[in-house]
DNA sequence: ATGGGGCTGCTTTTT
DNA sequence: GCAGCCCCAT
C-alpha cells in the first residue's frame, strides 16, 4: 500500500517534470506557433513537414537545426533524472515566467539529449540563394558553429562528394560541368556521327528524354533494354550511349550526371557510402516537392544509417515536373518511411486573407493534393485588382503608373514591387517601357551572365587549362579569336586524336608528325604552347593573375578592344567576370580554379538577386518561388499564355500551371494586380486571348474588377476641364486628356507617368538631373511623336535612353 | 578560312 | 522577334 503511494507520487512528479520541461521549451520558442514548435522538437526519425507558402518553413528549418545542435532530442527524451525532488520540479515550474530568454536557453541545456555536432548535419536546398540564406540565418542563431554545417544545393553537395571520391568511378579531378548549351552541342555531334537526322528527331526531345532517364537513374543499357522495338526510342538510346561515352572521355558531367553518378558512387562503393552515412546524423531537405527520383535515392542513401531525414515541401508549389521532379516523392513519403511523422504548417504569416482565399480557391481545383488550407490573421486586406488593358504596352504603362503613384503617395520603396510573368519572352516589352520610365528596375533571367558568348569563351579557356580532355570547350575557343584554324584542320585533329587515343591538345603538340596538319604546324604549336604556358601559370599564380594572363596571352581582350565601341558591352562583361574571380578569391581562402569553375557552373541569376537594392524586380514566376513582395503585378493572365497553350491539352500539365498560379498569387503580401489584355504581341504574332481561367476561379468577393473609363467619358472630362493640355498617347491617336494638378494621375488609355503640364526642353550638351539617376549630360535629342527621346550620359549609371515625359528631368544646378 | 546575308524554325518554366 | 544555321562569295 505504502509502496503504491510512493510510486504514484514518483510518477506524478515525473509527469510534472516533463510538463515543466515542455513548458520551458515552449516558452523558449514562444515566437513560433504550436505546429512550428512541434517540427523543431521532432528531431529523430523520418519527418515530413508540409509547409504552405509563407508559413515560416525557413524559420522552422533554422531553429530545428540549432535545436539539434544545442539540445538534441531533449523535448521528447523520456528519461527522468535521478533523485528528482519536489523542490527541483517546482523550481523548474516557476522558471519559465521569471527567466530571460538567454537564461531559459541555458536552463534548457540541462535537458540535452544527444546533441549533435554541426559537421554531422546536412541541409540540402534547391538554389544557392536558399543555401546562403540558410547559412546566414544559422550563423545568426548559433554563431561560428554554423560554418561546419554542410549546407548546399543538391548539385553543389554532389560535386563536393564527386571531387573527393569521383575517381573511384572513373572521373578524374578537375572534371568539367556541361551546361545545357554544351549538352546540346554534344548531342548534335552524336546525332551526326550516328547519321540521325536532327529534323526527324529534335535534339530537344533527345536531351529531355536522356535527362529524364538520368533522373530515373537509368544507364544507357537500362534505357536500351526498356525501349523494345520503338524506333525513335532506340535511336535515342544509341545517342544516349554515345553521348555518355563522349562526356566520360572529356571528363565531363552534365547536371543530371552530377546527381546520378553520385548515387552510382554511393551504391557501388561501400566504403564511401558508410563514410557519409556515419557522418550525417541529420539530413534536411528543403523544397522536397521539386526533387526527382535520383534525388530521392540520394537523400535516402545519405541518411541511410541514422534515418533522421527531414523533408520540407509543399505539394501545391511543385512547379518543376517538366524537368523531372516527381510530386510522388512528397505524396508518398510516408509509404517509403512508414514511421514518418507528418506535420502541416498552415498558418501563413505573409499575406492578407483576401490574397490567401484567392490562392486557396484557385488551388482547390487541383486533384491529387495532400490537402491544405492556408489561413492568416493578417486581416482581410485589399481586394485583388483584376484589370483588362488594350495591349501589352498599355499593360506595362499601367504597371508603371501604379508604381509611381504608390511610390509618391504611399512612400513605398521601389523594391516593394515585383512584376512576375509566365515566360521570359514577356520581359522584353516590360523592360522597354521600364527603361523609358526611369524607374529603377532589375530584370532577372533572359540571357544569363554566364551564358553570354564572351563570358563562356573565357570560361572555356579556363576549362581547357583545368581539364585538358575537355574537347568541347577546346573546340569553342581554338579559333576564337581567329587563328586561322578552320573546319578542315579541326576535323583532321579530331580524327588523329580519336585514332591515337589522345586529347586534341596532344595532337596539336605533335602536329609535325601528321601530313594532314602540315599547313598549320606553327599555328597549332603556338596554340598548344600557349595553353601549356597558361597551365603552368595556373599552378603557381593566384586566380586573378591567371585571369589577366588568359586575357592577354589568348589575345581575347585585344580582339574585343580592336572591335571598338560595338563590343564595349562585351569588354564590360569580361571585366565583370574578372572581378567575380577576384571576389571569389577574397571570399575563399583556398580558392582554386576548379572551385571557381564549379561555382560558375552552378550559379543562377536568382542567386545574385540583391534584396537590398531599391529597384522594382522583374522575373518569371518560377524564379520568384520562395520570395515575397508587398505589391505584386501579374501581367499576362490570359488563356494560351498562362495557362500556356501547350498545357491546355494535358490535365497534368494544367495542374502544374495552376500550382504556378498559386505560387504567383502567394508571393504578394498586401496588394495584387492581375492583368490581361485584349490583344497581345508575343513571339512576333498578335493574339487575342481570353482572360485566364485561373482568374475565373477566384470568387468575386475577393476581387475588384477595374473597369476602364470609356474614351468618350474621358473626352467629356477633357472638355469640361478646359485648362487641360493636349497629349498624345504613345503610338497614335491624338486625344484630349485632362492633366490634373496633381503630380500625376492614372488615366486609362493615355497612361503616362509624371506628365506634368509642361516640361523643359533640353538640347545636346545640357546638364540635367534625374530623380533616381542623378546628374547626367544630354548626348542626343530625338523627337518621337509628341514626346522626346533623350540619350543621357549619367555620372553613376552610364548612358540611358529616356523619354521626356517619363524622365522628369530638371536642369542641373549645383 | 572567314564573313555576310538570308532563311528557317522555335519559342515554358531551369538546378 | 530573333537566334542560330547554312550557304555562298570573297
Amino acid at each position: 500500500m505504502a509502496e503504491q503511494m510512493k510510486q504514484t507520487a514518483a510518477s506524478s512528479l515525473a509527469e510534472r517534470y516533463f510538463a515543466a520541461k515542455h513548458h520551458l521549451f515552449d516558452t523558449l520558442y514562444q515566437s513560433m506557433n504550436e505546429k512550428q514548435r512541434e517540427a523543431v522538437y521532432t528531431v529523430n526519425g523520418p519527418l515530413l513537414v508540409l509547409a504552405g507558402a509563407g508559413t515560416g518553413k525557413t524559420t522552422v528549418l533554422v531553429n530545428r537545426i540549432a535545436h539539434i545542435i544545442r539540445y538534441g532530442n531533449a523535448y521528447y527524451d523520456d528519461t527522468v533524472p535521478n533523485g528528482l525532488t519536489e523542490a527541483n520540479v517546482s523550481a523548474l515550474e516557476q522558471s519559465a515566467s521569471v527567466m530571460s530568454g538567454e537564461e531559459l536557453g541555458q536552463l534548457c541545456e540541462s535537458f540535452s539529449s544527444n546533441p549533435c555536432p554541426p559537421w554531422a548535419i546536412l541541409t540540402i536546398t534547391f538554389t544557392n540563394k536558399a543555401a546562403n540564406e540558410m547559412k546566414e540565418r544559422l550563423s545568426k542563431v548559433i554563431g561560428e558553429k554554423s560554418a561546419d554545417i554542410w549546407a548546399g544545393t543538391f548539385h553543389s553537395i554532389c560535386v563536393r562528394i564527386l571531387r573527393k571520391y569521383g575517381e573511384r568511378i572513373g572521373y578524374r579531378s578537375g572534371f568539367t560541368i556541361y551546361d545545357t548549351d554544351d549538352v546540346k552541342k554534344v548531342i548534335l555531334e552524336c546525332m551526326k556521327q550516328l547519321n540521325i537526322d536532327d529534323k526527324q528527331l529534335q535534339p530537344r526531345t533527345v536531351m529531355n528524354t536522356i535527362s529524364r532517364a538520368k533522373d530515373k537513374l537509368q544507364t544507357p543499357e537500362d534505357f536500351m533494354n526498356e525501349v523494345g522495338s520503338d524506333l525513335r526510342l532506340s535511336q535515342i538510346a544509341s545517342i544516349y550511349e554515345l553521348y555518355q561515352k563522349q562526356l566520360f572521355d572529356a571528363n565531363a558531367l552534365d547536371f543530371d550526371d552530377i546527381i546520378m553518378q553520385t548515387v552510382a558512387l554511393l551504391k557501388a562503393e561501400e566504403e564511401v557510402r558508410s563514410y557519409y552515412q556515419n557522418r550525417f546524423k541529420y539530413v534536411c531537405v528543403d523544397e522536397y516537392q521539386d526533387t526527382n527520383h535520383a534525388q530521392f535515392m540520394l537523400t535516402g542513401l545519405l541518411s541511410g544509417k541514422y534515418r533522421n531525414l527531414m523533408v520540407v515541401g509543399d505539394d501545391d508549389q511543385s512547379i518543376y515536373k517538366f524537368r523531372g521532379a516527381t510530386i510522388e516523392n512528397i505524396l508518398h513519403f510516408d509509404d517509403t518511411y512508414s514511421d514518418a511523422h507528418i506535420i502541416r504548417l498552415e498558418q501563413n504569416y505573409r499575406s492578407t486573407t483576401n490574397i490567401l482565399n484567392a490562392a486557396n480557391s484557385v488551388i482547390r481545383n487541383n486533384f491529387g493534393r495532400r490537402g491544405k488550407e492556408l489561413w492568416s490573421n493578417a486581416g482581410e486586406g485589399e481586394k485583388i485588382t483584376i484589370r483588362k488593358l488594350d495591349n501589352q504596352n498599355e499593360e506595362a504603362r499601367y504597371i508603371i503608373n501604379k508604381i509611381m503613384d504608390q511610390v509618391i503617395r504611399e512612400k513605398r520603396k521601389y523594391s516593394d514591387f515585383a512584376v512576375l510573368y509566365r515566360v521570359n519572352a514577356q520581359s522584353s516589352y516590360l523592360e522597354n517601357i521600364f527603361a523609358k520610365s526611369g524607374i529603377p528596375y532589375r530584370l532577372l533571367g533572359g540571357t544569363r551572365f554566364y551564358e553570354r558568348k564572351e563570358v563562356k569563351d573565357i570560361i572555356a579557356y579556363l576549362c581547357v587549362i583545368n581539364n585538358p580532355s575537355d574537347n568541347l570547350r577546346l573546340k569553342r575557343i581554338i579559333n576564337e579569336p581567329k587563328r586561322k584554324i578552320g573546319e578542315t584542320t579541326l576535323t583532321a585533329l579530331e580524327n588523329i586524336a580519336a585514332y591515337e587515343d589522345v586529347t586534341i591538345l596532344d595532337a596539336m603538340r605533335n602536329a609535325e608528325n601528321y601530313p594532314t596538319l602540315a599547313k598549320s604546324i606553327t599555328k597549332l604549336h603556338d596554340f598548344a604552347y600557349m595553353i601549356d604556358a597558361l597551365t603552368e601559370i595556373s599552378k603557381t599564380e593566384k586566380l586573378s593573375v591567371l585571369f589577366q594572363r588568359v586575357l592577354e596571352l589568348t589575345g581575347y581582350m585585344k580582339m574585343l578592344e580592336a572591335a571598338g565601341i560595338t563590343e564595349i558591352d562585351r569588354v564590360q562583361n569580361v571585366k565583370e567576370l574578372v572581378s567575380n574571380a577576384v571576389a571569389y578569391e577574397e571570399a575563399n581562402e583556398d580558392a582554386t580554379l576548379s572551385g571557381f569553375l564549379e561555382e560558375v557552373a552552378l550559379v543562377s541569376d536568382i542567386d545574385n538577386y540583391d534584396e537590398n537594392a531599391d529597384a522594382v524586380v522583374l522575373m518569371t514566376i518560377h524564379s520568384a518561388k520562395g520570395l515575397e513582395f508587398p505589391v505584386v503585378f501579374l501581367p499576362g493572365m490570359e488563356e494560351g499564355l498562362f495557362p500556356s497553350i501547350q498545357s491546355a491539352m494535358n490535365p497534368e500539365e494544367l495542374e502544374e500551371e495552376r500550382r504556378l498560379a498559386y505560387v504567383a498569387i502567394t508571393r504578394a503580401k498586401t496588394r495584387l494586380y492581375a492583368l490581361h489584355t485584349r490583344e497581345r504581341l508575343i513571339y512576333g504574332k498578335t493574339n487575342f486571348n481570353q482572360k485566364s481561367r485561373f482568374l475565373e476561379e477566384i470568387p468575386e468577393e475577393y476581387t475588384n474588377i477595374e473597369i476602364p473609363k470609356s474614351i468618350r467619358q474621358q473626352a467629356a472630362e477633357a472638355e469640361a476641364a478646359a485648362n487641360g493640355g493636349t497629349v498624345t498617347a504613345p503610338g497614335d491617336r491624338k486625344k484630349k486628356v485632362t492633366m490634373s494638378k496633381e503630380f500625376f494621375r492614372e488615366s486609362d488609355l493615355s497612361a503616362g507617368v509624371g506628365r506634368t503640364q509642361s516640361y523643359d526642353r533640353f538640347t545636346a550638351g545640357d546638364v540635367v538631373s534625374h530623380f533616381t539617376f542623378g546628374r547626367g549630360v544630354i548626348l542626343s535629342v530625338r523627337e518621337m511623336g509628341a514626346d522626346i527621346l533623350y540619350e543621357i550620359a549619367f555620372d553613376t549609371v552610364g548612358t540611358k535612353k529616356l523619354m521626356a515625359t517619363y524622365a522628369k528631368l530638371r536642369k542641373f544646378d549645383e
